[in-house]
DNA sequence: TTGTGACTTGCAGTCCGTC
DNA sequence: GGACGGACTGCAAGTCACA
């Protein structure tokens, strides 16, 4: 695979939905089954390959039930 | 143009987009400029035609020196 | 100053696998 | 359970002329 890698923003996405997922104690395969993306996809997205799309953000937010901002807020708070 | 139109993401993006670069009193073009983004791309975005990815959203954040997510945040707070 | 249609190109996103 | 590869389709990305 090996895509481009240019965001700063899709480190912070792979790294909350790694963790989110995890807390929520469900496998990619689980999680891609509720999103309705494919596994691979959601594989590549927690490495920080893929350049999600807003659309996808949102599948990927409905599927873990909370509020898409959640995914690419950082996680120390600062303005 | 009538892109597809799929996401409710959009549509919250379209709107803080827009409201927020009114008040900074940027126009499109002004922010295309700081964005390095095509002012017809930022148009289609603000009128919710385009499905943005998060790097392209991350450009816009920096152009308009905010976090990225407080773009795609829904105005009224609920869950 | 912004909206819009038309266009090309590269990659988002899917599906089949293996390790 | 997850990382990773190959091949494919559709659409995001990016630009233009004109209203």
């Amino acid at each position: 695979m090996k895509r481009t890698h240019p965001g700063a923003l899709r480190e912070i996405l792979a790294t909350n939905l790694r963790r989110i997922r995890a807390e929520k104690g469900l496998s990619q395969d689980a999680l891609a089954d509720l999103c309705e993306i494919d596994r691979t996809y959601i594989s590549g997205v927690e490495r920080g390959l893929r350049n999600v799309s807003i659309d996808t953000l949102e599948r990927l937010a409905t599927g873990l039930r909370l509020e898409p901002w959640l995914l690419i807020r950082r996680p120390d708070a600062d303005r």
